[in-house]
DNA sequence: CGGCTTTGACCTGCGC
DNA sequence: GCGCAGGTCAAAGCCG
């Protein structure tokens, strides 16, 4: 009883600590926490680069050895660019532009376009008989509408990122009209917090170049259900600490949340200083 | 019961 | 200004 109720107060200790600290300077423990994340950012940053690097000579490789497939994902980002009507939304537009240019030079274009919000094409291979637009690229996604577009009979799916409640991502998901069994899937925006596990990435692209013929872009990559499960069992704690530091940096810069869960916490611990007077 | 998907309605931007 | 198409909202239903 006693080491429950001293393990919550630590707890909630900890979070008035996280929330409350902003306006004072970080004690040590959290400038070494800073200094730690600002490593492993550095970290990752270069990752990336090294992936955008692989994937770029990997693209280009697929291409050369099977020119069908990759041609049918190029013509998606053609037809795009040449579409059936005049007709067409600006920012789709946009997109298509910087996408028909490419998927391959998408991290080049990344740094390049600092202001307007990242777009880029991922193509996955999925089984014609299920039905499902699901792309799976490390993320978690919310659907909040479908639609069925002129240009294509299939139904377009709209998703949210639903990882990190900031977080402004949005992915559109459709199949080819050319090949039913490829998926297309359009994200904007960039992710402004970790993916599930950076190891994943890894993981990931080590897959790809193990011979699936999917495309993926700089946030992350399609995989399978089954393997992602064997990965996040054998990566429980590490995976877990990241979700919650995840969590709690997406969460303190919201200055609402923030003010809403100091006056919850507050609350709740008089609640439970009460609670152990009696 | 909470979170997610579905789906019709509504909003917005663009071309004519 | 009107119509069309893409994008988003939100209520209802489903599922674990």
């Amino acid at each position: 009883m006693e080491s429950h109720s001293l393990s919550l107060d630590l707890t909630i200790g900890f979070a008035k600590q996280s929330i409350l600290q902003e306006p004072s300077p970080p004690p040590p423990c959290l400038q070494e926490e800073l200094k730690r994340v600002t490593e492993e950012n550095m970290k990752l940053t270069s990752m990336l680069a090294t992936m955008c690097e692989s994937y770029n000579a990997l693209r280009a490789q697929l291409i050369d050895m099977i020119g069908p497939t990759a041609a049918v994902a190029s013509s998606e980002g053609a037809r795009s660019s040449s579409p059936p009507s005049a007709k067409r939304k600006s920012t789709e537009s946009a997109g298509d532009a910087a996408n028909s240019v490419s998927s391959t030079n998408s991290c080049k274009k990344a740094k390049e376009e600092g202001s307007k919000p990242k777009i880029w094409k991922l193509y996955a291979r999925t089984d014609p008989s299920d039905s499902s637009l699901v792309v799976r690229d490390g993320y978690q996604w919310r659907k909040y509408g479908q639609k069925v577009t002129r240009d294509n009979p299939c139904p377009r799916a709209y998703f949210r990122c639903s990882f990190a409640p900031t977080c402004p991502v949005k992915k559109k998901v459709q199949r080819s009209a050319d090949d039913q069994c490829l998926l297309v899937a359009t994200y904007e925006g960039e992710h402004n917090h970790y993916q599930s596990s950076a190891a994943e990435v890894e993981n990931a692209v080590s897959r790809k170049t193990a011979g699936t013929a999917d495309g993926f872009g700089p946030a992350g990559a399609p995989e399978t259900k089954d393997s992602r499960g064997e990965r996040e069992e054998a990566r429980q704690p590490e995976l877990r600490e990241r979700l919650v530091k995840d969590m709690a940096s997406s969460l303190t810069k919201d200055q609402n949340f923030t003010a809403v869960i100091a006056a919850a916490i507050s609350g709740r611990f008089f609640g439970i200083s009460t609670a152990q007077e009696m």
